[in-house]
DNA sequence: ATCTAAACGAGACGGTACGTCAGGTCTTGGT
DNA sequence: ACCAAGACCTGACGTACCGTCTCGTTTAGAT
């Protein structure tokens, strides 16, 4: 009998995620607690606990869900221009979602302290955003506008790096001259291996 | 009478910061709390209290007991030499401290948790390391290497940038192959300017 | 429509009645919860919910089921017999089922805690012994060997308060002798009214 | 350094007996918790957990506290009117203290579901009272009123059988009636073995 | 032979209290 | 004045059960 019980509640598994969303953005992942969501939810705290491993888990799944309207990826013909617009693009989610960034701060926090959280916020966040723009270089390879590939993590690495060093650091903005500066700098690296 | 009383006991401050990067690195940060730090020095509590605002303001201050041993930062004549040396010094001054990287990536986690003990590392951690780095485009220019210092900012970040991804995400190792390739690609970019 | 619907269950109601009572007796009554006697008994939380107000009235019903076979009530024509004869039996039964005793012991303490409970365990349980005693006391009443019964409660208080205060403080066995030496003095108490 | 560390406040101690008998009282035992306790002493709860065991601990220490004011143990010369005294007084003490007999009753009731804490009970509570009876008899023996003392166990179970049987279960008051018709019922018994 | 309706098992739900842990403060006596 | 020790209040933790509520399934008598 597979099927047997009273299925999970997606009404209260919605309030769940609202909830712990609202409350992060509001008042700070680390001043909130699983009671706060619970009792914001109108929810038991057995029934987060059935369902996620700690605030951490129920946050990044509020994060995913949240996040479904996906990031635009530009396809303009030109590396530069896309490294650009993606870079941009996603620099600017960041301050269309008010607080969002410090949610985000909080989730590598805890991924530091918390490894097996860690594993799952490069699975469901990390790794999907840097698939997402190596696409971008693997197109341009085949347009030939790149002509080898080996050197793609490190590029990678930098977009990435620099972004999430001005997330944590607070070293300077995500702002449209830091995409661009960017973008130029690896269509260069990138562009420069086509002559070999 | 501004020197009355018992003064601080050099022995109690010593064990405690021994006893703090101890557990720190063996057990991990998260999982040690200030009444096992101050029961391993065989101190009391209020003794941390007094002198510490918590627990990563303790592991900082041992971080830095511990790092006095400064980086060395090489002269070599060449910025792109510079940058390779100064970087693989730096990656490998994580592999010669075993356990120290999975403390480096608390103390940021911290950060993101504690907007003070953020400022703490900023400022004691962090600032000096960019500086170091700043001086050897800075004394590149001066050679003539590098025409225009504007982007000095972003090539910093990108050199820490990809160093604190990989120290927090794990997406790759920090070896020499990666710290040629770095010091490739920013010497490039600040001599590309030279020329304009 | 009264009949309607699917009859109760009778496998259902016995494989939790024993359960009720296997638990109770092995594990210990305060240490067993509802959940596990379904669990136990296979049945569902609610199957037990419908039927039953509570664990208590659960390990009544089981009790009374289990406690059947009544205890044999002496008719020797001698009311000192006759007490001591109604004592032994009841003593000797809690030897005969061994771990009923804490049960019992259980029972009145929940009877403590609710009110309601105690008053089903009063007309389910403790009347029916205290009628059985007091027609001893009567049927002697009218052989002429009692003469005044406005002390009977009294009597029958001081039979049933030696037997449970020995069940429940432990301050001595429910043996042959008690039985004796009570039906001695109770017998005495009542046969000195009757030459007044 | 046998007495370091701060001492146990006595202030604590007594705001959490008052208020665990004030709550036991009023509210009834079974209804309150070690956290309401707590925080109707305003103290916290591994206060409470520090110094007892559990609620039971804490309601039996301040019934022992509360009742230090003794029962009086009247001397009359005569066995029957020292047993009438003392049973009238044990019975007005309950009256006296509205709420008691009720906490009474839980104290049992805990005993039954706690073997741990029905020691204590017996030791701190029961034994104590037992002893106080016996030595009316002891002394009746001496002035010769009372021949043997062999069934003294007996004599004192049946006092305290009643008494906490209709404590227990609600059968008859405990009235001055009461008190006199065991005093002579026991004063008989205890008389008879004289002449043999 | 359906239909209807209650009982059934399973198990998720909103709650309450548990007993534990750690935080940061305080109060001793001793150095 | 500082120190080790340790009790204190606070507040959150993660767990255990409570009693209730859906589910899909089963089982009878009434249609």
């Amino acid at each position: 009998m597979p099927n047997a019980g009273r299925p999970r509640s997606e009404q209260s598994r919605c309030n769940i995620l609202e909830a712990a969303l609202r409350l992060a953005r509001t008042r700070g992942y680390a001043r909130i607690t699983i009671e706060e969501i619970a009792a914001e939810a109108g929810a038991g705290k057995q029934t987060i606990y059935r369902w996620w491993r700690s605030k951490a888990y129920v946050v990044l799944d509020a994060l995913k869900e949240n996040a479904r309207v996906e990031i635009e990826v530009p396809d303009t013909g030109s590396l530069r221009q896309d490294i650009a617009g993606f870079l941009w693009n996603t620099f600017d989610a960041q301050r269309r979602r008010p607080g969002i960034t410090r949610v985000l701060q909080s989730m590598m926090a805890e991924a530091q302290l918390d490894a097996e959280f860690a594993e799952s916020l490069r699975n469901g966040f990390i790794e999907p955003r840097r698939k997402t723009l190596k696409s971008l270089f693997t197109r341009a390879c085949a347009r030939g506008e790149v002509g080898d590939l080996s050197d793609l993590n490190i590029w990678v690495d930098i977009a990435f790096g620099v972004l999430w060093y001005r997330i944590l650091v607070d070293v300077g903005p995500l702002d449209k001259a830091l995409a661009e500066k960017l973008a130029d700098l690896l269509a260069a690296a990138a562009g420069a291996g086509r002559s070999a």
